[in-house]
DNA sequence: ATGTCC
């Protein structure tokens, strides 16, 4: 496939055949190796396919092969017109990160790192088919799932200020009556749980400042302990997305939509169908921001008993917290026109300046974090969102380093012990419920970091603000 | 990602 360079960073494929739009796709030359023979690319031209698209399909530097969609993919559509598509969003609705500040410096807590590791742990409910003890009927389950952090500030898993914390203050329009029973009932087990596969939390020790006004306006600096969180809405938003993928499925037809496979499914965005799907995912999205809650509730607590104070006092507030599956009404200039658009972005976070009239509060002042989360040995990026960003992605970057080895491949290639050697040489403690997982998400089934942001910082889609690097990893 | 295919 013929790429054509238009920037340093920017990689165009001119639409032909039966695309409507180019594709656009932020990369370099070390990383566009990874996408030419992969299967993302195929998906990516897909995606510029669909009627109503605007633009270009994006694909992000950290673009990989995913249902439908590219992971890494950003697609925006007109209202009138347009389509919404499950895969365009993900199974795991609303997967996302956030980061929990502390007062806490290295050298305070460095001789508490096993007990505090440990406390983490056992308070934490990780791996495949975790369930919490935070269990709750089907109709608080839709309470929480209709409300997001406004339920979590009432059942006392939150404080009234995390919610401007939160993209979205934590709640998206959400109708719970869209979400089919068996959905909820697997909702409900699964309040305040991290899951598996590359959901992960981890302390971590800010490493570097880059630019320093943004750091101290958000309250970051040289050898804080942080708190990072990975996950989603485990079982609850995989069985919206497979419920809706089977309903949408057989009517697509009847508007000349043809599939290209079992989970290439989309639907036209006013018909009945699509807006439930929509309210269903927000209430999917609204179960992820309140499960990343319960989870920060377990880790203030954890911390607390560590550390014997109170978490206020520890300085535990979140930095910020991001949706980086999700599809959401957003308004951009198109043709000199300021136009509604139904923005999917599938393994791509938000990245909105300063001054954006969906920003509240000091982020309305600076920008809003962009957390891009690496491997668990090199660390993790804190960044800021900036103009050039809805000028040319839709508002969007990536979503973190993405594997150059497949699963199965990790597995084959790398034993427990090589990762458990490869983090002790760095004094990374490793705890896990299955050891596979571990393999499969080994720093070396993963590429740098580095590699994925020198593009997006490169072409001003981001800046970068202070990085940190792992001290405890928790994984499913 | 996911009670890894009711």
């Amino acid at each position: 496939m013929e790429f054509k360079r238009v920037s340093p960073y920017k990689f165009v494929v001119e639409k032909h055949g039966n695309m409507r739009v180019d594709a656009l796709l932020i990369s370099s030359d070390k990383l566009i190796q990874y996408v030419e023979k992969d299967k993302a690319l195929e998906q990516l031209l897909w995606v510029a396919t669909l009627p109503g698209i605007v633009k270009y399909s994006i694909g992000m530097p950290d673009i990989h092969q995913g249902y439908a969609f590219p992971i890494g993919g950003v697609g925006a559509f007109f209202y009138d017109g347009g389509v919404v598509s499950p895969g365009g969003v993900g199974f795991d609705i609303n997967c996302g990160v956030r980061v929990i500040k502390t007062n806490l410096k290295y050298d305070y807590i460095k001789d508490s790192l096993e007990e505090l590791g440990k406390t983490l742990f056992k308070m934490i409910p990780a791996g495949l088919g975790s369930t919490s003890d935070y269990t709750f009927s089907i109709e608080e389950s839709k309470r929480a799932m209709k409300l997001g952090l406004e339920w979590a500030v009432e059942k006392g898993f939150a404080k009234e200020e995390d919610i401007e914390n939160i993209e979205d203050n934590g709640r998206l329009e959400a109708d719970p009556d869209c979400v089919s029973r068996h959905a909820i009932e697997r909702g409900r087990e699964e309040f305040g749980t991290l899951g598996a596969g590359n959901h992960f939390l981890e302390v971590d020790k800010v490493v570097e400042i880059y630019d320093k006004d943004l750091a101290n306006a958000w309250g970051l600096y040289e050898g804080q302990i942080v708190v990072w969180m990975h996950t989603g809405s485990r079982g609850l938003g995989h069985q919206i997305a497979t419920d809706y993928l089977d309903l949408m499925r057989p009517k697509m037809e009847k508007f000349g939509f043809k599939l290209v496979d079992r989970d290439s499914v989309y639907f036209p965005i006013q018909e009945d169908l699509s807006q439930r799907y929509l309210l269903a995912m927000g209430s999917a999205a609204n179960f992820a921001w309140v499960n990343r809650q319960v989870l920060t509730y377990f880790v203030r607590k954890a911390f607390s008993k560590v550390f014997g104070m109170d978490y206020e006092k520890l300085g535990m507030e979140i930095l910020y917290d991001v949706a980086h599956n999700i599809a959401k009404q957003e308004q951009y200039e198109v043709n000199g026109k300021l136009e509604t658009l139904l923005v999917h972005r599938k393994g791509a976070t938000r990245s909105f300046p300063k001054g954006h009239p969906k920003l509240k509060g000091k982020f309305k002042e600076t920008g809003q974090p962009v957390l891009l989360p690496g491997d668990m040995k090199r660390g993790s990026y804190i960044l800021v969102g900036s103009e050039k960003s809805i000028k040319e992605t839709f508002g969007s970057v990536a979503h973190g380093a993405g594997r150059v080895l497949s699963r199965h491949q990790a597995v084959k290639q790398i034993t427990f012990e090589d990762v458990q050697k490869e983090l002790q040489r760095e004094g990374i403690l490793l705890y896990t419920n299955d050891k596979v997982v571990a393999r499969e998400e080994a720093p070396l089934a993963y590429k740098s970091i580095d590699l994925v942001v020198e593009p997006i910082v490169n072409e001003g889609l981001a800046n970068l603000v202070a990085r940190s690097k792992p001290l405890i990893v928790i994984k499913g």
